[in-house]
DNA sequence: CAGAGTGTACTGGTCTGACCATATATTTCA
DNA sequence: TGAAATATATGGTCAGACCAGTACACTCTG
């Protein structure tokens, strides 16, 4: 070798990859800011200096992240769109059901998000979301005489209000997410065995003292309960083995 | 109206968002599994009878999601991707530097996480496992002579090795996401105050208490001390406000 | 002058067909 | 038997074309 310099792994990158980058780089910049428009897809192949099948490439994958939205007949051009956790809630929604994952993490993963939820709401609800909850846990009562249908229905309600009131999309959006998979992988349990007049009431309950751990600002105890609560839902259908050391971490183990 | 038929809303669904439906469908199903080749795209556009723009616009979305990879002149045509925490990484860095998401969630998230892992490490590691963290942390010990980057890279491969020996894959995936994201939020602020000899040796020390709680099985224990050090960690860099409310949050409040 | 209807220009969605560099598989050769 | 040359199909990109639809300006009408 004849010389030293810092030579650097060369990678091809894709000419729709480099258009995607400068429109995602004017975005996070604030250089394109959400409502703006982009230019037609003929221009920007002017600007670009690449076909247009390359800017539609381009414009396909940006769409996929929800950063822009392209509407035939528009003569503004492709839109730039407000950034939001929807697509999140896709990828997370699919990793949960893409991903070989038993029952019981899902279950962990779940106890775990219920729990920090409840915890931050007691910690960062505002007057107006406990009045949200209140509001939920009244028509869970409600409901009770309704069937389980409708009552489960009321008791999703009350969860993603509890979920709101943490102020953590992150946790909102991966709760959700795990609620959704373990009921599609529980169904047939749920199926056979619905919620009685007794488990809804039960339910209540327990949603009722949550409320009063969260009402109270006591995010430790608002945890604790959830997390037991949660064990104890999902306990009947989970094996012995896996009960009892869920069990035993009720109060401390997963803390 | 002389009839009550229920209409439903219609929309123009365009070719390649079908063609993406279809193959997202068959990977969801497992009927392509992860390792798999898709037909090249001119097979494709015979069998789902539309035109190779329309196939590629199609396989730039799936390629963006993750779910599948193209290389120019494989015969074998696109693989089918394992899913991945890198595309939950990107989509949560880049709505937390749009600001949809604040990084004082990010943190909450991490902290949550951090702790669920070591707890559910110490209940769940083998002997194995046990052993690779110990190499893991031994290698960091090494490493503190070699530098701040050389030794970050030993502190995640210890954190990781913790990660696997929880057991759970929704943790581990998320745990990832969320560090990496927030890597990259912070990586500014680190660079401008790189780790110290005496930080080194802190996380190091920190570290050792933890793989100690998880060695003892004591789940609660490790999992406290994860929370606290990454508050701890992560701490300079926060707000003032955001530093008292998980400060309190750190024996108690997240419990 | 205001409002309803009409045009029209341009947009995005799709198609066809072509060229290139490359990764793999096959064949050839030593 | 192993290495080198070749063949083949692949993905990346391009050019040019057509169509259905939207937004906007322009009528025409009252």
């Amino acid at each position: 070798m004849t010389h030293k310099a810092a030579f650097t792994a060369v990678k091809t990158v894709k000419a729709y990859e480099r258009v995607v980058e400068q429109i995602e780089g004017a975005i996070s910049t604030r250089e394109l800011r959400p409502g703006d428009r982009l230019p037609s897809e003929r221009e920007l192949m002017l600007t670009f200096e690449v076909s247009r099948s390359t800017i539609r490439e381009a414009l396909r994958v940006l769409e996929s992240t929800g950063l822009v939205r392209s509407r035939p007949g528009d003569p503004r051009g492709p839109e730039v769109l407000q950034a939001s956790p929807a697509i999140l809630t896709k990828t997370v929604n699919r990793l949960v059901r893409l991903e070989t994952i038993a029952l019981e993490e899902l279950v962990e993963f779940r106890i775990m998000l219920e729990g920090a939820a409840c915890t931050l709401a007691a910690q960062h609800r505002t007057e107006d979301q406990l009045q949200t909850m209140r509001a939920a846990v009244d028509a869970m009562r409600a409901e009770v005489k309704h069937g389980p249908i409708a009552f489960s229905r009321a008791d999703v309600a009350f969860h993603v209000s509890v979920w709101e009131a943490s102020h953590n999309q992150l946790i909102q959006i991966c709760g959700e997410a795990a609620r959704g998979a373990l009921i599609d992988m529980v169904a047939e349990e749920l199926d056979r065995a619905p919620n009685s007049q007794a488990k809804m009431e039960l339910s209540l309950a327990h949603d009722r003292e949550i409320l009063g751990a969260i009402s109270a600002g006591d995010g430790p105890t608002a945890g604790r309960l959830a997390r037991s609560f949660v064990i104890e839902y999902y306990g009947d259908i989970m094996s012995l083995k896996n009960r009892a050391a869920l069990g035993a971490a009720d109060d401390v183990a997963l803390s």
